[in-house]
DNA sequence: CGAATACTTAGAAAACTGGCTAAGTATCTA
DNA sequence: TAGATACTTAGCCAGTTTTCTAAGTATTCG
């Protein structure tokens, strides 16, 4: 789990805003584009930060690619927030 | 709740360091210095990122400055955080 | 094969971030 | 009140991020 990478990759609107687009199913990546201003080649940058941080999954279908949110990495999002504020002895 | 503060805030890996510091209690600005190795200007501005995002909340006691962790908007990350996974009807 | 479609990669400019030093503010103590 | 202590604020600089356009890759279809 790319801890630094997940918290980078959570910090920018627009990731998010492309996380949200993916709870309801997976998208291409044209889909995803429709719902926001800048090139496509923006996009496809914020799409490789999210990736990085193992946040979404790709699969090639045909000449489309559609993204997906990595489900599994929910659990680690969530147990990374969690340490941050519970109390226990420091690990670190 | 200042959604943009917070992810911004916990962005950086020495502000996500100050957080766990703070977990088990309070600490004077000069203690959380200690821990790190850059200056005490630099550790000011990190206090500030955090106190914007309210992720933090200070007390000044005598020529100290009490920094705590400010629970109550530990509710509110976990909810950001289940709100960019929980499937639903699109709010936004 | 050759053109069209769907994306990604490369490279550059503008804006933002995170570090520093120096200077300023608040409080205590002699 | 003067000096020391504990931080913060201001201003600067280097490195990163975010955006764009242009060029490149993968796949389909005529």
């Amino acid at each position: 789990m790319k801890q630094q990478a997940i918290f980078k990759a959570l910090a920018d609107p627009s990731r998010r805003r492309i996380l949200k687009l993916l709870r309801n199913g997976s998208k291409t990546a044209g889909e995803l584009a429709e719902a926001f201003d800048f090139s496509a080649a923006s996009l496809s940058h914020h799409f490789a930060v999210l990736k990085a941080a193992e946040l979404v999954r790709t699969e090639r279908r045909g000449q489309y690619i559609v993204y997906s949110l990595n489900m599994s990495v929910f659990e680690d999002v969530s147990g990374l927030v969690l340490e941050l504020f519970a109390v226990r002895e420091d690990k670190r």
